[in-house]
DNA sequence: CGTAAAATTGACTGACTTCAAATTCGGTGG
DNA sequence: CCACCGAATTTGAAGTCAGTCAATTTTACG
């Protein structure tokens, strides 16, 4: 029989070697399931988590709101992806979790997780490398966001979710599926809905992208990697193959 | 004689409550001391740093550049801010760190961070929740690029330098000093110099803060907090006495 | 299939940028 | 201690990118 946590298992052992022992140990991590619709709340902002949350299948969204309401999505989660280690540790969850299509998460105990981190450094070391590639790339949409106009905004945003996508093996860089809405898109990049709308018929225009559905076929990589101003370094994609 | 890193070790102490051991083994690290003027560069983006590093005293920040040159401010690090886990776990730098007053830092060889982390579980806890809470303010700055006004921005900005400053014992939350200029507020809030200007004065006409020089008196703090739209808990400030 | 959600389009507006010039500040060397 | 000079701040005028508002068309899914 196949772990349910498996998918999380081979991400981190893209971090760093996982041996049999930390393999084994993060398979015997207690959990719980549970499906989630669309827009469905996985962590609530204001929370006081007792569980870490692992995304087994679907996509989901990080965010926060501003006291006037507005949104701002700070990541989009892939399956495999823990998605709170930031808030579970901390004791207060300073934004939200949200599925984004049908989801199954599993909730694991933060006490097992960290019990497990210290007795098997390895884990531990996975984990906050985990932590660490999420903060790079963080702070490159801080970075997108700030700095980078509109047009290039969104071609940055779509370059990104190509190679992790294709990183993760859900997708490949010039024809992969996210079920992200223009508004949604426009969250991400602190734009509005419409102007996104606008962006994007311009790209299709151009034929650099091809969309079918939330289907998206980059048909002119290179321009796009162009337009979007991409560099993929802040991904760590190959990050253990560097380490040595 | 007092240990240079005590700062360091009493920030991580403010996280969770370490022990004689846990201080000691701090306190032993070996370390290289080091001034740099203004501008100079603590880490470079691109570098493969073997060492993490400390800011003993001063003000520095880290930053990203775009491939067509505009520079994004991620965070302000104030003395005591072990400035570069985010980098040095990683292999590659995927952003600079840059001196913003007179600096003195302490290089950290990696391993021995690493080695204490793991040797001693409280100390690992303290450096996890270190990082934890810079991800956590980084995400209020995406938001608060992402989805305020201006004005909004800098107030957000500023009120946040204030609690910052204030926990860190540099200062009052009604009266401080940091040495940023209002291209690097630009910078930080993805704004021109030219309206942070407009923005400051219009602060100043309004008899919400006070400038001279460098330092800020914010002469109303209830308007401030109101109109930069800001709500403390992202700083996670008291942490340790919420997580029992 | 029907209906609500999402995408698309157009006209108009405005917040912020750009460019350029004048003024003030601050640190350094004489 | 003061004079100097580059850096930082301040201000004005004009331009533009993206937002707002509102209506229409298309799509998705229960």
């Amino acid at each position: 029989m196949i772990n349910a946590l498996e998918p999380m298992i081979d991400k981190l052992n893209g971090w760093i070697e996982l041996d049999a022992a930390d393999r084994a140990g993060l398979a015997a991590l207690p959990y719980s399931r549970k499906k989630i619709g669309p827009h469905g709340y996985i962590v609530h902002e204001g929370d006081r988590p007792t569980h870490s949350c692992l995304l087994l299948r679907g996509f989901a969204y990080r965010q926060k709101t501003t006291g006037e309401g507005a949104r701002q999505i700070l990541a989009v989660q892939l399956a495999g992806d823990l998605v709170d280690l930031q808030n579970s540790m901390l004791r207060v969850a300073d934004h939200s979790v949200q599925a984004l299509s049908h989801v199954e998460v599993a909730y694991i105990p933060r006490g097992a997780i960290i019990s497990l981190a210290f007795d098997r450094p390895n884990v531990g070391k996975a984990l906050w490398y985990d932590t660490l590639v999420d903060g790079s790339i963080a702070r490159e949409w801080t970075t997108n966001i700030g700095q980078r106009d509109a047009r290039q905004r969104l071609a940055h945003l779509l370059c990104e979710f190509a190679l992790r996508l294709e990183a993760a093996g859900l997708g490949r860089r010039t024809e992969y599926e996210i079920p992200l809405t223009q508004e949604q898109l426009a969250d991400a990049t602190g734009l509005t809905s419409v102007h996104v709308n606008r962006c994007l018929r311009w790209l299709d225009g151009e034929h650099i992208v091809d969309r079918a559905h939330r289907a998206i076929r980059i048909i002119d990589w290179e321009r796009m990697v162009q337009i979007g101003d991409f560099d993929d370094t802040y991904l760590h994609i190959g990050l253990k193959r560097d380490q040595q």
